[in-house]
DNA sequence: ATAATTTGGTTTATAAAATAAACTGATTTA
DNA sequence: TAAATCAGTTTATTTTATAAACCAAATTAT
């Protein structure tokens, strides 16, 4: 009836940072934190759990002198992702 | 860009809930219990938040001798659902 | 008749999560 | 050279989700 939900994905800001990555297959800490309106602590965190899921792959470079922390989607993260999605419409009647 | 999820729906087990009330219109907490898999204890706290919130009406009655607790969801409930799942597109790529 | 089990839940305790606040260290600007 | 900004990380706190333990009544078994 209903698909289990992977509580890695169900998290408003994990989510809205996954849904970034599936579109634009790479992205800067400040630029995530600025589309997601998150706090960089929080983000942090949240880029940490992914990574340690396999969901992305964190680059840390750096950008002239300054560090750069670049996200990219890995495609375990993108099964995932779209798994997460198909799971979802068992709940909203979307296919029904 | 990201629209915030009601954090009351966004929970597996309360989403569950209200896409079944969505559906039916009406249900007794062992349905309710059977089709999504919850334990007594988890769904009984979940009611309650869904009842407090005013998204869910509860009402105890008997069937027979034995207590019958029936919900269903209510307007304010059915408007946040569909609030959230709009929401929730914002997040998948679907509207894109 | 009464002991055990089942039904229909609620309450309480615990483990996990989300989030922000506080902090670090380097860099740029005043 | 002092202050402010950038780029984050670590730590602490508050919420949350969840299950375990519990309760009362009704049914079934002995």
């Amino acid at each position: 009836m209903f698909q289990p939900l992977d509580p890695l994905l169900h998290s408003e800001l994990r989510l809205a940072v996954m849904s970034l990555l599936v579109s634009v297959e790479e992205a800067e800490f400040p630029y995530i934190k600025e589309q997601t309106g998150a706090t960089a602590g929080n983000l942090s965190v949240q880029l940490d759990k992914l990574s340690e899921a396999g969901y992305i792959a964190v680059e840390k470079t750096y950008k002239g002198k300054r560090p750069c922390t670049i996200c990219r989607i890995t495609p375990a993260g993108l099964k995932a992702f779209e798994g997460y999605v198909d799971a979802l419409k068992s709940y909203l009647e979307i296919s029904k």
